[in-house]
DNA sequence: CTGATTAAGGATATCTTCATCCTTTTCTAT
DNA sequence: ATAGAAAAGGATGAAGATATCCTTAATCAG
């Protein structure tokens, strides 16, 4: 609803390979797609983009596989958001008009701004460190 | 990006007719087409939706056209959305798990619980009659 | 070096959403 | 009654999102 099948599965992978996350650990498409219950073809394009945009590191062969790039960085689900889905959910009008702005409000701007920013800034603070840690401690769940 | 295309057309429909409304008069498919700037035909099946979801009435033949179909009733944005999208902006799981709730949390949960009701809250408590008084006072815009 | 393994890349298929077109029905005015 | 106007309904088309398949490239173990 908010957010498209890829960006879903795309934040799924990212959660799922930061749970699983140590030192030199891969992990292979039919690992991960089975772990987040996504469609495996689909999930092997989704992992491409996710290493185009630098979010994940990818080798081939046996014993490759996937692997968050940078472990150590503090990672956010807007960033994985926006590097799916771009930045359309925070910024476009919900009208669609094309200008909408304070200035030049739309019928329910001034409604939805407020949402908007609660969503930007619920998308920004929510580390992926910290949602993997709930996966973890099997509190919090990927699939079913 | 929040609502399809067809309930962006339809929250701009029952708000321009909203703004137009006084007693006995219609509006034709062309006029409402062309003041929210949406394709004619597409506007017209959602017209059709519209009738069928009894949010407002259509009469056929020469000075015919569609108003409001309970001009005095307080209507939210709320019923508009879920006649035309359903309730799974404010009910599905933002990772697409079947079952996903207090007890059963998917990763991201309870982030998102908030912003959902967040948004449910404003849909509800926002009325086409408010928005649509922006719309003739000129502060608000419809189009571009 | 060879074969096995795994991701990358490109082409294609399917499904849903968005959109149009044409015919039929209903209504009004004459 | 009839002609014109306007919405309703059904069939179809276009585009984008979702999903699959097959071939190629990279890597590793032996």
């Amino acid at each position: 609803m908010f957010f498209s099948k890829t960006c879903e599965y795309a934040i799924k992978t990212m959660i799922y390979l930061k749970a699983e996350h140590r030192e030199g650990k891969r992990l292979g498409l039919k690992d991960i797609s089975s772990h987040i219950n996504s469609p495996e073809p689909f999930t092997a394009k989704i992992l491409q983009q996710l290493v185009r945009h630098d979010l994940i590191d990818s080798v081939r062969g046996p014993h490759g596989g996937f692997s968050i790039k940078d472990p150590n960085a503090q990672l956010s689900l807007l960033q994985i958001v926006t590097a799916i889905d771009g930045d359309g959910i925070i910024r476009k009008c919900v009208l669609g008009l094309d200008e909408c702005s304070a200035e030049h409000p739309c019928a329910v701007h001034d409604e939805f701004v407020v949402v908007r920013d609660h969503l930007a800034s619920i998308l920004a603070n929510t580390s992926v460190k910290t949602v993997a840690d709930g996966v973890k401690n099997h509190r919090k769940v990927l699939t079913r």
